[in-house]
DNA sequence: AATATTTACTTGAACATTCAATTAAAAATG
DNA sequence: CATTTTTAATTGAATGTTCAAGTAAATATT
């Protein structure tokens, strides 16, 4: 049995194909938006002495809670070298505090300070603004959709091996 | 005339709000996506002997042909400082080649050279599987919706800062 | 036309990230 | 139970990015 002529897809999110338009790309589009997004959040940041790493980490701890370096690597996607002097410099502006984990002595446990508390609460005022902009004119049954999109564009990228 | 009492919108997407969950908030998504992304990509450059920022450069002088040293830094949404400085190794690596502007002497210009061009058709190949993988089980149809609502996004960050 | 201002880019120093190697603790294996 | 392997994190060297300051060309102002 012969396979049945399919109808031809357009191939212009495909950068791999000769009429690719950037346009039509879904990764162009999440670049130039997350581009924007962390300039925008690189400026808001800088007026509380922050940047977008030690921001990642302040917000990985508060919703997980007491997290272990290499927990924090997964969840604000960087690498454990990174990490680890992310927090050395944390430890210093007194944002978090470290201990080692009384079960296993190879693990460093990472917290919150009551200063680094305060920072989270101090970004949320300063960045509220923008993200109010940023959905404006979007329902909400359309920030669910981007949401979910964006989901399944996830777990369709291989998840990171060491 | 008062104005008529609306509906308490949900504030879930509203990292400023109380009932704040990350899952429900698109930049938390556009950062897992984009995270997961930069990995798989930053891997398979590795092969080629490049990196995220010389494929950024390299893909804006593919589409938009012969660029200055600024044009580059924002299709690449990257610093000046940045821009010049890969510029200069890309430049080292064979990959551009720069002129002075005739008719301006302050503006540097960049294009591909021939080992340039290569190396975009090598990366088109070695990324290949990765797109197609991303987009497995979409339809074209939510492909360019979520396109459209990435583009919306876009649209309501602001453009840049001084 | 001389001077000031703006624009485009570059540079050096400070800072941040990454890779490869290392330490040290825990778990697995013979 | 000693030894190997694995896991978790850290460190030093190399590399990359950024800020602030500087150069130089073009444009604007007087």
């Amino acid at each position: 049995m012969t396979s049945k002529p399919r109808a031809p897809r357009s191939q212009r999110y495909n950068p791999a194909s000769e009429d690719f338009h950037k346009e039509d790309f879904p990764f162009y589009w999440l670049n130039q938006v997350h581009g924007r997004y962390s300039v925008a959040v690189e400026k808001a940041l800088k007026k509380v002495n922050l940047d977008i790493p030690r921001w990642r980490i302040l917000f990985t701890l508060k919703e997980e809670g007491t997290c272990s370096v290499s927990q924090i690597a997964v969840h604000a996607i960087a690498k454990l070298p990174t990490v680890t002097k992310i927090i050395q410099r944390m430890k210093q502006d007194g944002l978090v505090d470290t201990r080692v984990r009384s079960d296993d002595g190879r693990v460093t446990e990472v917290m919150l300070t009551e200063k680094g508390i305060n920072a989270v609460e101090d970004i949320r005022f300063i960045t509220k603004d923008l993200f109010k902009q940023s959905f404006k004119g979007m329902t909400e049954a359309k920030i669910k959709r981007l949401n979910k999109l964006l989901e399944e564009l996830f777990h369709n990228l291989p998840e990171h091996y060491s």
